[in-house]
RNA sequence: GCUCCCUUCGUCUAGAGGCCCAGGACACGGCCCUCUCAAGGCUGGAACACGAGUUCGAAUCUCGUAGGGAGCGCCA
């Protein structure tokens, strides 16, 4: 487009089932991307080989493809800055690793975990941050080659240069500047050898030509230090921009504790992927059009002066929102398409269409239509006390004449009236009543089409003594 | 403990000194439509965390207080 094209990117780490937090940050980085016609990238960030599975990595990218959120470049993508998982770029980072070391930005560290526990609480309990000490900062050549020669195996610290104050400007929240005698020096290479976070994201955004990062807010305080990194290395960094945390109704972090669910389990439960992108992208983000938006349509109005700051409270009830209007924007054969595996596979075409027709304008979650099956398709009828009332009020005469109207063919409404000499709610109610069980309920019309004649027969018939 | 971030109706948000005794959406109530429910239309109640200050004027700027959140990991 321009000189300097927007590369966005996505990089989660497989270590659990997609979450609606994710896909935010999935969704404004894709839009920020789409909207000035650039790329956006996804890298799988999975170099925690014990909390990383296939499944996860697999589970991810298809949950991705369902809500439509597709990259131009990344896992499965071909693109020029592969590869994109981080356990396959070992080549990328060791002579990075090693440049930092040979110019004394980093060294190695042989402190044990149980050391450095105990110095974390120690400082903790004497009412100070809990920052590395230093201990294998100032270690010369022989001290090193001492610990090698134990057979300890060091872990590589970034040496944070002293008195400085690191300066960036946020994308949301705006300048920041941190004290570099606030941080302590920090791991960028474990023990095994894998590269750490702070190291590999930094660095690989970077490689990956990415100009601008939207990610979660908590990443906030510690973004200095990677914008040290890429500044030994001299590497152009990326501009970050720290999205508000999304909260659950009580406030606290979205977890499955409070009501949190994730994509597969909306997937499954029936929601639709615009509906959630929708919800998602009027939290923490605001936006005039109230109607359901495309993602070529999101992309249009999303700005980043647009962005909160504050964090956001999911809301069940939103999401629900959305998805109703989405529904009610389905064409039959969509509706039928997205209602299908909630519906009996048995099914002849007709039924089917008839079924979703009638079913459609009640239906909110693609499992309500199960409370409607066994009124349809002939199950047993939950009773309400108030139907059972009408059905007993209407008496007898009134089934037999309508019953009398039936014929083998499709039911049809005007003529069951015309039989019954009644009207309005008189007819209605009862006939309503002795069909569904209930009162309320979708359009009668439409039901009794997608009720078979032979139902309606025996639904109607038993009231008739 | 230290550092950082945040604070407008129940919820999502508009608002970047006068257009705001604060607008929209969801939810809730009422009315209309209607065989009921849903949908739709109209309509109602509902908020600038608190306290100082700057200013002719503050939701908007400054400081403080309170509350919430995050970070300080060989997790990402």
């Amino acid at each position: 487009m321009n000189a300097a094209p927007v590369v966005t990117r996505f990089a989660p780490s497989p270590t659990g089932e997609l979450h609606l937090g994710n896909v935010r940050t999935a969704l404004f980085n894709l839009l920020l991307a789409r909207r000035s016609g650039g790329r956006y990238v996804l890298r799988i960030e999975d170099t925690d080989a014990a909390r990383t599975t296939e499944a996860h990595v697999d589970g991810l990218v298809a949950d991705l493809r369902w809500l439509g959120l597709d990259w131009d470049e990344g896992i499965g993508v071909d693109g020029a800055h592969g590869p994109y998982r981080q356990r396959d770029r070992g080549m990328v980072y060791g002579p990075l690793l090693d440049r930092l070391l040979q110019q004394d930005r980093a060294y190695p560290c042989y402190c044990t975990s149980a050391e450095l526990e105990l110095s974390r609480r120690t400082q903790l309990a004497a009412g100070r941050p809990p920052r590395y000490a230093g201990t294998c900062a100032q270690l010369d050549a022989s001290a090193r080659a001492a610990h090698a020669a134990s057979g300890a195996r060091a872990a590589l610290r970034f040496r944070i240069p002293a008195g400085r104050m690191v300066q960036f400007d946020d994308l949301v929240h705006g300048p920041q500047h941190v004290d570099t005698a606030l941080i302590g020096d920090f791991v960028i290479r474990r023990q095994d050898a894998t590269p750490a976070f702070f190291f590999a994201n930094a660095v690989d955004d970077s490689l990956m030509q990415v100009t601008h990062v939207l990610r979660g807010e908590d990443h906030l305080a510690n973004t200095s230090r990677q914008l040290l990194v890429l500044e030994a290395l001299d590497m152009r960094a990326p501009r970050y921009g720290h999205l508000p945390l999304l909260t659950g109704a009580d406030g606290a972090p979205l977890s499955k504790r409070n009501g949190a669910q994730s994509v597969r389990e909306l997937r499954e439960s029936g929601y639709g992927a615009l509906a959630i992108c929708n919800q998602l992208f009027r939290l923490g983000h605001s936006c005039g059009d109230n109607s359901t938006l495309t993602l070529a349509g999101m992309a249009e109005n999303f700005e980043l002066k647009h962005l909160q700051r504050a964090s956001a409270h999911f809301d069940p009830v939103q999401l629900r929102h959305w998805q109703s209007l989405w529904v009610r924007s389905l064409s039959p054969q969509q509706a039928q398409a997205w209602l299908a595996p909630f519906l009996p596979a048995v099914l002849a075409p007709a039924q089917r269409a008839a079924l979703v027709a009638a079913l459609l304008p009640n239906i909110v979650a693609a499992g309500d239509v199960a409370e409607w099956l066994p009124v349809v398709l002939g199950g047993e009828l939950q009773w309400e006390s108030d139907a059972r009332v009408a059905v007993e009020r209407a008496g007898a005469d009134f089934f037999r004449a309508v019953t009398g109207a039936l014929t083998d063919e499709e039911a049809q409404l005007a003529s069951l009236r015309a039989a019954s000499g009644r009207k309005g709610a008189e007819f209605f109610a009862p006939l309503r009543a002795a069909l569904t069980g209930r009162l309320h309920g979708p359009e009668l019309a439409p039901l009794l089409k997608a009720m078979s004649p032979a139902l309606v027969r025996s639904r109607l018939g038993v009231w008739i003594r």
